[in-house]
DNA sequence: GTCTATATTTGGATAGAC
DNA sequence: GTCTATCCAAATATAGAC
C-alpha cells in the first residue's frame, strides 16, 4: 500500500504564495508608508494582477491583519531569544531593549501595531491575543522585581513607548534614545524601590 | 477729509472664512480620524463645493499645513496661560502636565503633529517654526533645574511623549496615564540630580 | 488560480461661466 | 468668490471566462 499523501502540495503552495505576498506588502509600507499600501502595487510586486489577491486573503484588511500577527509572532521570538541571567534588573533591562529595539528597527510595523492609523482597521480577536502573550511577559519580568501595582507597570510601560516613539520619530536609524534604555530602566528601578507602593502626591 | 479705509473689509471676510474651514477640518478630523479628510466632505460642512475651497487653500496639505500652525499656536498659548511659581520642579511638572494635556485632549491633533502619518505631507519650515518654540521653551525650564545635558534632555522628552503616547493609545479620554505625571517628573528629577551628568552604564 | 473586464466609489484638482 | 461640469487618477472589490 502506498503512503497517504501526508503533504498536502497544493495547501503548501498556497500558503508558500500567501509568505511571499506578505513579504512584499512588508516592503512597500516600509518603503512608501503604511497608508501607501494599494493592491495593485501589491500584485504587481509578486507577478499578479489585483483580483488575483483575492485567492488569498479576502480583503485589504485582512492582510493588515495578517501582518500585524506577523508582527506579533516576530516580537514573540525576540523576547524568547534573548537570554535570561536570572538577575532581575539585567533581565528586565534587556526586556526593555529588546522591545525598544524590535519598535525602531521598523517603523511601519510600530505604526501597524502601535498606533492604528488605519481608517476602519482593528485586529482581530485571533491576532490581537497574539499581541497581548508580549504585555503579559514583561508584567511577569516586573513581578519578579517585586513591581505588581497597576500605576507602576503604566509608568514603565510610558517610559518603553517613548524612548521607543522619540526614536522612530526623531533619530529614525539611529541610537539617539535606544541608548538610553538603561539608564531609563534604572532611574524606574531606583524610583519604584523607594517609593513602593508608588503613592501620588497631590500638589496641596 | 476722511478716514482712510483701515478696516480691510474683505480681506477680514476671507480669513473670517478661512478660519471656518479650519474649525470644520477640525471636527472632521476629530471624529473620522485625521487621514478620512476630505474635501468634498469638508466643502459640504462649510455649505460650499469642493473646488470653492482652493479660494482659500492651494491644496489639501495647505489644509493641514494651517492646521499643524494652529495646533502649534495653541501649545504655546497653554504654555504661557501656565502660572509661574518661581520654584522650578513645581514649574517643570506643570509644563509636563500642560503637555500631556495639550496631546491627550485632541487625539486627532497630536496624530498630525507628533506622528506624520499624512503620506507626503510635512510642515512648512514656517509652521514648523512655530512648533519649535514649544520644545526651547521645555528646554529652558530644564536648564532652570540645572539640566543641560542632551542626554537628560532626551529621557525627559521620551518621558512626556510616552505617557502621552500611552494615555491616547489605551485609555482615552481617560486619566490612567495622565495622572503619573508628577510622579514621573519627581522619578526624573531625583535620578537626574543623583547623576549629573547622566552616565552611560555598559552591560559588561 | 489567474486572468480580463468592469463596477463602483472616491479622491484631488482645473476650466470657465456667472 | 462661487458655482457647474469635468478631468484624471486611483482605490477596493466582483463577475465570469479560461
Amino acid at each position: 500500500m502506498l503512503e497517504k499523501p501526508i503533504r498536502d502540495r497544493k495547501a503548501e503552495r498556497h500558503a508558500a504564495t500567501r509568505a511571499e505576498i506578505l513579504d512584499a506588502a512588508w516592503e512597500v509600507v516600509r518603503s512608501e508608508g503604511l497608508a501607501a499600501l494599494s493592491l495593485r502595487d501589491l500584485a504587481g510586486k509578486v507577478g499578479m494582477q489585483a483580483p488575483s489577491l483575492y485567492s488569498y486573503f479576502d480583503s485589504k484588511h485582512a492582510i493588515y491583519d495578517a501582518m500585524f500577527a506577523q508582527g506579533a509572532r516576530a516580537y514573540l521570538e525576540q523576547v524568547r531569544a534573548t537570554p535570561l541571567t536570572g538577575d532581575p534588573l539585567t533581565d528586565l533591562r534587556a526586556a526593555v531593549r529588546c522591545f525598544v529595539r524590535f519598535c525602531s528597527e521598523d517603523p511601519a510595523r510600530y505604526q501597524l501595531m502601535f498606533q492604528r492609523t488605519i481608517p476602519g482597521f482593528e485586529p482581530s480577536p485571533e491576532t490581537f491575543a497574539i499581541a497581548i502573550e508580549g504585555l503579559e511577559l514583561l508584567e511577569r519580568r516586573l513581578a519578579e522585581l517585586g513591581v505588581t501595582d497597576a500605576r507602576s507597570i503604566d509608568l514603565f510601560t510610558a517610559l518603553g513607548t517613548g524612548i521607543a516613539a522619540q526614536q522612530i520619530s526623531n533619530d529614525p536609524g539611529g541610537d539617539r534614545w535606544t541608548r538610553l534604555v538603561d539608564d531609563a530602566v534604572d532611574m524606574f528601578f531606583e524610583h519604584v524601590t523607594k517609593h513602593l507602593p508608588l503613592t501620588r502626591r497631590d500638589p496641596t
